[in-house]
Parts: structure tokens; C-alpha cells; sequence
DNA sequence: GTTTATCGAGACTGCTAGTCTTGTCAAGTG
DNA sequence: CACTTGACAAGACTAGCAGTCTCGATAAAC
């Protein structure tokens, strides 16, 4: 997703392939690495349009031409250079599984300037519902990994038939959201450890 | 806290008692009616202060003299009518107790109208990091309460020594506001029960 | 009646998202 | 090469909001 599609991708029929001044690609990526350092600079101070056009060095119409709100820059920017595959490990044993899914989730968060740059996303999101859909449609994807995992977990018996799984993706992302935008207490591997044991236990 | 004592407190010293004009009253509770209905409609829109002096028939100038934020307006809103001893159940087994003070944090934030003002003033709180401090301090009181009773709990023998009591605490709090804010799922009765078996498996 | 502080009303500043305008510049077309 | 088309940078402009300031009116003390 790096919304190349978003002014009028269907009305330019086959008729007509192209004319005119082409657009710039630097810009675009210009765009994105502003936004993307701004957020990470930000201190939970919002970032602005005119300062992102500003330091791309483009006019504020250009960011408008190719994405329809701030909120979108700034997911894309983020988007941008984050994985987009939730790689989902299967060993077999839930346990194992579920850890790595946590370590994973727990540091990527937190490795170079994402760790702000997310806060500050999650911010905005806050204020601005266009951006908290863009975010749900992200969100959801890594939601599903441990869904699959933990379902392929309890096909094996793992966990007990009744188990609510949608609660135990809940208890996970619930602390994990709650501690990184909170800072109050760490989101290392010991935590990863006692939470991934907290889950399972009982059941093997 | 009423806030009665944002306009300089200390200043009039005892030598002068007062002159002039007293403050109304009336405009007081108009001002914290007027914010609470307004948090409570507000469909996640962010409630003004215009909106709220107009809807108190008062001027905006009187709302901060009262109060020095329109956060702190919002905050003291909501705790003028919530119920600031939180109870803290204590009947000698922590399954029991745990139950009890999950089901009634789940019921107390969606009762009549709180749910839609909560809300609303933890978006706010996102972006206001003078809000986000207030809010800090009454949330806090909450979790202390929590942790003494899991505390008692350990003590009994009805927890592992080693149990890690904060990560229980955030497991509690981050599925609230995680399902709290988004909304996707539900947090009812079953979902509390589940919850505290989850968090007491194994222990007993 | 004078002093003093609060009141309602609303003008004003400063900041931001998003739109609109203008003159320029690059890429195709004839 | 001249012309058309559309993206470009710059920045004026609108609309909305927090918080401040001003003003004339009003209420309480003296």
C-alpha cells in the first residue's frame, strides 16, 4: 500500500495512456521520509502537513494529489518500512509459538524510531477516525496471525476446546498496547515469558 | 476535586477575607452539567469549550477561571458524579474478590452514560498531555486498589510467590481499554469470569 | 455610594487541516 | 518547434478550536 492509487487511478480509461508533466517520484519518497522523521522526532507533538511538505521541500497540494489525509501519509509512512509479512512461526508446539509471536510484537515495536513514531501515529489516530480505520486494517492482520496460531495450538489439544481465543489475543495485545503508549513498565523478553506462560498454563 | 481552588487560593491571605462579588455557584454545577451531557452525546466529536460555556448560558472567561484546562473541566466532570472510593472487595479468597472488582471496573465504565464521556475524554487525553496527567493520577488509584488485592491474594498462598503482579494488573486494564476503546468486543459477565480464571489458573 | 471581584458576551491571537489560486515546468502530441 | 496537459512549489485562504483579553453590567462588602 503506498497509495499510488489515489487520485483518479479508474478515470484515466486505455483510451488515453498518458500526457502531461509526470509525477515525481522523488516527491513521493521525499514525502515519506519527512513524515517518517518527523514522527520519530516528535516528542507526542503533532506532526504537521506544512512541516512535512516543508521539509520534503514540496508544496502542500502535492501531499494532498497523492494521499487524502495526513492520518494516510503518516500510516504509510510508517507502513513504509515496516515488515508487512507477521511472520505467524509454527514449530508445532504452541508454547514455543507463542512466545516468538510475543518477542517479536514486544521488539518490533521498540527497535530504532518506531517506537515513537508509533505512539505518535496511535495519537493522532486518537482524534482522527479516518486514521483509526487505515490503522484497524493494519492492526488486523497481525490479529489473525495469532489467531491461526493459537487455533492451530489448541487443534493439537493444547489448549482446552472451550478456550476463548479471542480474549487471549486481547489479554496480549491489551498489555502490550497498554504498556507501550502508558511507558510505565517494560516490554522486554521476561515480560514476554511470564505472559506467554500465564496463557498456556494449565493445559499442558 | 472541584477545582475550587485553581484562582490564586493562597494570594487573598487572612488579613483581607474578601470583597466584592462572590462566585456563582449555580454557574459552577451549569459548567460540570454542561460538559457531562455534552461528553456524554459527543459521538467521539471532541467536546469545545464554546460549546460548553454556551450550553451553561456562561462565558468562557468563567469557565477558566474555574478551571485551568478545558481537560480539567472534562476530568472533573466525569469524577464529580463517578464514585471516587473504589470498593476493593476483600471476602478472604482472591478468585472471589478478583471476579467481583472485574466485573464491577467492565460495569461502572459502560453504566448509563459514562461509557460514550470516557471515551471521548481518553481521546482527548491522547492529545493533551496535561489531561493525560490528571487522568493518571485518577486511574492510579484504581490499580493500587487492584494490586493490594492480588497482594493479599499472594499472601494467602493463592498466587506463586514469584507471580509477577504488575503484569496482572496490565493483563486486567489493557483488555478494558483495549476492548473499552475499540469496541470489537464485549466486556461482560463472561468475559470477566473467564478473565479471572485465566489470571488464578493453576494456582490453587 | 464606593470599591472590588465576578459575571456574560464576544473579540482576538495563534495554530492546524484541508482547499484554492497562480505562475512554472516537464512530458507527450501534432 | 509550438501546443496541450497535468504535476509542481509557494503560499493565500477558510474553518475550527484553545486560551487570552476587553468591556460594560452586576453583586457583595464596607
Amino acid at each position: 500500500m503506498t497509495a499510488n492509487d489515489h487520485p483518479q487511478s479508474s478515470p484515466d480509461s486505455p483510451t488515453r495512456p498518458h500526457t502531461g508533466r509526470r509525477r515525481n517520484e522523488a516527491a513521493h519518497q521525499a514525502i515519506l521520509d519527512a513524515a517518517l522523521h518527523l514522527l520519530a522526532e516528535s516528542d507526542g507533538t503533532p506532526v504537521t502537513i506544512d512541516a512535512i511538505a516543508r521539509t520534503a521541500g514540496v508544496g502542500k497540494q502535492t501531499v494532498y494529489r497523492w494521499w487524502p489525509s495526513k492520518g494516510a501519509v503518516l500510516l504509510d509512512a510508517l507502513t513504509d518500512r515496516a515488515d508487512q509479512d507477521v511472520p505467524g512461526p509454527d514449530t508445532g508446539a504452541l508454547r514455543i509459538d507463542l512466545r516468538a509471536f510475543i518477542t517479536t510484537t514486544f521488539d518490533g515495536a521498540q527497535r530504532g524510531a518506531t517506537a515513537p513514531a508509533l505512539r505518535t501515529l496511535v495519537r493522532e489516530a486518537a482524534r482522527d477516525p479516518h486514521l483509526a480505520d487505515l490503522m484497524q486494517t493494519f492492526t488486523a492482520a497481525r490479529r489473525t496471525t495469532l489467531r491461526d496460531l493459537l487455533t492451530r495450538g489448541r487443534e493439537r489439544g493444547e489448549l482446552a476446546e472451550d478456550t476463548d481465543l479471542d480474549l487471549i489475543v486481547d489479554q496480549i495485545y491489551g498489555v502490550f498496547w497498554y504498556r507501550f503508549l502508558l511507558g510505565h513498565a517494560p516490554l522486554d523478553a521476561t515480560v514476554a515469558d511470564r505472559l506467554t506462560e500465564s496463557l498456556v498454563a494449565g493445559n499442558d
